[in-house]
DNA sequence: CCCCCCCC
């Protein structure tokens, strides 16, 4: 069948408000849109050759078209009926040409290709005659939001008018459908959360930057403007505030960095324009969406999870001032314990400015989102990062009931302590035999998993016991002797004259159930051994017989350990592996409460208590 | 072009 010719220029002519009769078009691409409802919904990218539109929908009786794969891109379509419908509120301006019957005349796969070299029609439109008179009139602006970075001020007023005709007079793109390809776009998107400007220096040189995550119905996507655009924005940006973005560069994002649902981010450039977008134009475009969770149940979550909550700020910590070991910058931080009706408190970690400025004498409510978990010890705090964004005392219905909550002595009886460290405390960790904890396959998955046990020590490897690490109070890397009374470290790149002797002992212990090789360091291997590392590693290197007697004197001793267990591979192998994480001497009361616990179970007599 | 938010 012979390719058929495409109605040229129609786009301009259809989206004009011209009712063109069997249009024959491209589809250059379909895409299902993902909207609040489960509603299944298709996007197209149509091309008539000299223009393409991307505010094409295909109504839905017609999704079935798409389910045979009869429209897939480059196929060439003849629209039987279409209508098309002016969205969002009066004035602002948006045509969506909605397809409802249509005819395949080539397929994609006989096509093969795209048809011309069609621009965009929104783009097109301000210099093509055809569309002089604009679908909608657009909405009355604020010139003094306007900006641009056209440094040109004796033509402010001319250029401030002329963007602003264009950017919301433009039919805008959804989020979703960003990519490096495509330049000429206009989004509309709420600013979820902002940074405050950060500066760096490194190797590569030295700027500020702040960055904004962006929303839409389609998606989001963090956007970040450097140095002269960090300036020009930085204001004008504001938390909740829907504008309309064109000119930014699209790049993959770093997944490493960034937990938003896009594979893209932007950085701003000197084309960049960013317009405030009315609020009776913000139609279409989602609030914030705070996914409040109770305190207490926070307890249930994994580390590193987001979590929106709310909650009183009971107590406010003073201003921590620290330097980061591994960076070397100084940080300052403020931590909150916020509580709720929950009757739980959790500890929230504020940085910089907002630690430093935040006031918490008057017990604010305090709404976050976008926190971050932070596990230690079987305690989970959150944190403030890149994304969250604080509320003090908003102005919401929750906030109403924690107030009274609260003033009326809620805050009184809280019982569960969600940021507070099990540490040592053995209530927290299961027992497991040596053997369950092999045929439970502990260890294999993301996480350790953690265990005690009843054991005995069966015998102390004395070969690889010590190794000469940096002597460096914060480094316990291993050095390399260099052989002329020096000694390296990799990890701070020097030699020094000294080191100090680290432990990491091998030792075989045993239950009733079976026995395992593990692994201890320094800490546990000096009460294990009653001497320092120091004298440890002196002995074994110098003094055989006290070696031996430091290592024997324990053995057949019995201790309840608690062992981190986890697969690592070595090569391309996959050992378990057990570590030490504690030991110590038998709690016989305790020990005997877990057995009788265990018996019970185990014969159903008593309570189960 | 950043990508740091530690430590226990």
């Amino acid at each position: 069948m012979p390719i058929a010719s495409l109605t040229t220029g129609v786009i301009a002519r259809i989206m004009h408000g011209e009712d063109v009769i069997q249009p024959v078009l491209q589809i250059l691409g379909i895409k299902r849109i993902n909207t609040n409802t489960d509603q299944e919904r298709y996007r197209l990218l149509m091309s008539d050759g000299k223009y393409y539109n991307s505010y094409a929908m295909l109504a839905s009786q017609l999704n079935e078209m798409q389910h045979r794969g009869l429209l897939n891109e480059n196929t060439i379509v003849r629209l039987e009926k279409y209508m098309t419908s002016m969205v969002g509120k009066e004035g602002s301006g948006k045509r969506v040409l909605i397809v409802t019957e249509l005819t395949v005349l080539n397929s994609g796969e006989e096509v093969k290709t795209k048809i011309g070299d069609p621009v965009t029609y929104e783009n097109a439109a301000k210099q093509d005659t055809v569309t002089k008179a604009t679908p909608a009139a657009s909405a009355p602006l604020k010139k003094e939001q306007s900006y641009n970075n056209n440094n040109n001020n004796n033509n402010n007023n001319t250029m401030n008018s002329t963007m602003n005709s264009t950017l919301s007079a433009s039919l805008t793109h959804p989020i979703a459908s960003l990519s490096p390809y495509q330049n000429k776009w206009v989004i509309k998107a709420r600013v979820t959360s902002k940074t405050a400007i950060r500066t760096w220096s490194n190797a590569r040189g030295e700027g500020k930057l702040f960055s904004m995550d962006l929303m839409d119905e389609s998606g989001e996507i963090r956007a970040t403007a450097f140095k002269e655009q960090c300036d020009k924005f930085y204001d004008l940006i504001e938390v909740d505030n829907v504008y309309f973005f064109s000119k930014c560069q699209l790049k993959p994002a770093n997944k490493q960095y960034s937990q938003l649902k896009n594979d893209y981010e932007m950085t701003f450039t000197g084309e960049t324009m960013v317009q405030l977008c009315d609020d009776e134009d913000n139609g279409g475009i989602p609030e914030i969406k705070f996914d409040l969770i109770p305190i207490s149940q926070v307890s249930n979550m994994e580390n590193k999870e987001s979590v929106d909550t709310i909650g009183i700020c009971k107590e406010v910590g003073e201003l921590q001032t620290f330097t980061s070991r591994t960076t070397n910058k100084e940080f300052k931080k403020r931590e909150l314990t916020l509580v709720d009706t929950s009757n739980a408190a959790v500890t929230l970690t504020l940085w910089g400015d907002e630690a430093v400025n935040f006031d918490g004498h008057v017990q604010p409510v305090i709404l976050v989102k976008g926190s971050r978990i932070n596990e230690f010890n079987g305690g989970k705090s959150l944190s403030m990062g890149g994304g969250s964004i604080l509320k003090i005392n908003p102005d919401i219905p929750e906030a109403h009931k924690l107030r009274g909550w609260f003033d009326n002595g809620g805050g009184d009886n809280i019982s569960t302590m969600v940021s507070a460290r099990t540490g040592g405390g053995s209530f927290s960790t299961d027992w497991v035999t040596l053997k369950d904890a092999r045929i439970r396959n502990l260890g294999s998955g993301d996480k350790p998993d953690y265990f005690q046990c009843k054991a005995v020590v069966h015998i102390v490897k004395q070969e690889n016991a010590f190794y000469k690490a940096c002597p460096q109070a914060d480094c316990n890397k291993k050095v390399v002797d260099e052989g002329n009374g020096h000694y390296r470290c990799e990890r701070c790149n020097a030699a020094f004259p000294n080191f100090k002797y680290r432990l990491l002992i091998n030792m075989s212990i045993g239950d009733w159930t079976s026995n395992r090789w593990v692994t201890c360091f320094s800490e546990i291997g000096e009460q294990l051994l009653k001497h320092s590392s120091q004298e440890v590693g002196e002995a074994l290197e110098n003094d055989p017989a006290t070696a031996e007697k430091m290592f024997s004197d324990i053995n057949f001793s019995s201790y309840i350990f608690k062992l981190r267990c986890k697969n690592e591979m070595y090569g391309d192998m996959t050992r378990n592996k057990l570590t030490v994480q504690s030991m110590s001497p038998i709690n016989y009361k305790e020990y005997n409460k877990h057995l009788i616990k265990e018996l019970k179970e185990m014969t159903g007599i008593g309570p189960a208590n």
